[in-house]
DNA sequence: GCCAAATGTAACTGTTATGATTACATTTAC
DNA sequence: GTAAATGTAATCATAACAGTTACATTTGGC
């Protein structure tokens, strides 16, 4: 699992979490424990899914823009990591004769096809709202 | 994903489609397309499951010892790559005041440990004789 | 007993992926 | 105009991965 993943989800809780709801990448990078670059090039994919808004310049930074009770964690999965459930490495070679050696290629792909639908169906479930609560719950206790 | 998990399976499905249920190492690894130093490190922790029976010496190699209709995919994903769906990289820290930082690697942990049990129960549907019946059937189209 | 064939396992190499860092152009608020 | 922020390319260090070589060990057949 892409990395890509965490620190986009966390990002947008943090942001949900913000009274003002933004954040520049030096505070992101410092709060989730990675640097600013990093940072940026994950809030670029949020941006052009429409998630958040970007100001430069003194005083920018990211803004959430959706509501955090809508965004699940499987769309933001889609966006930053889709596909990284099913390995590149493939045993067999199509072209061989062996009937099982030809084969099982595509059929452990479709195999993983399916638990890539699974997987995301599972991560619909949460929101990032559904997180920060539950974050803030922990906390009372 | 672990590439060992698709040697495992593929070296049991095509044991289970040979009429003695024997091959060598090198006979696998030409098989599966690599190299058979994976090949008796990946049948090792079949042996030790008792799925796989081994003859060393001359004349010797792996044997299917378990029932193809009873082995899941399953199975041999946890043999071979149990917690490979959860990433090692975490964002943020316990030891930080933030309640974000501080609590998400574990909320994440939780999620993550949640779709590892759906990914064993996707894998737990197929056998490997499933998987040779369905090879045996697309070969006669 | 000897030899060939097979597994068990450690060590090394090359390649790729990952994350951190540096640098700098661009944009923008004041 | 300057400082602060993003956008992005380039580089570096490290780890993971798969392939390869080597060799000890085991075993069957003569």
């Amino acid at each position: 699992m892409n990395s890509e993943f965490h620190i986009a989800v966390h990002s947008l809780v943090f942001l949900a979490y913000l009274p003002s709801r933004m954040a520049s990448s030096e505070l992101l990078a410092s709060n989730i424990c990675t640097n600013p670059v990093r940072i940026r090039k994950v809030m670029n994919l949020l941006k052009t899914a429409g998630l958040v808004d970007v100001q430069k310049g003194t005083g920018g930074g990211y803004i959430l823009r959706g509501n955090p009770r809508q965004i699940t964690l499987g769309s933001i999965y889609r966006l930053t990591s889709a596909g990284s459930l099913v390995s590149d490495w493939r045993s067999g070679d199509p072209t061989m004769d062996c009937i099982v050696a030809s084969q099982i290629g595509q059929v452990m792909s479709h195999i993983f096809e399916g638990a890539e639908e699974q997987f995301e169906r599972h991560l619909d479930q949460y929101t990032i709202q559904d997180l920060l609560n539950q974050m803030q719950m922990n906390k009372r206790n």
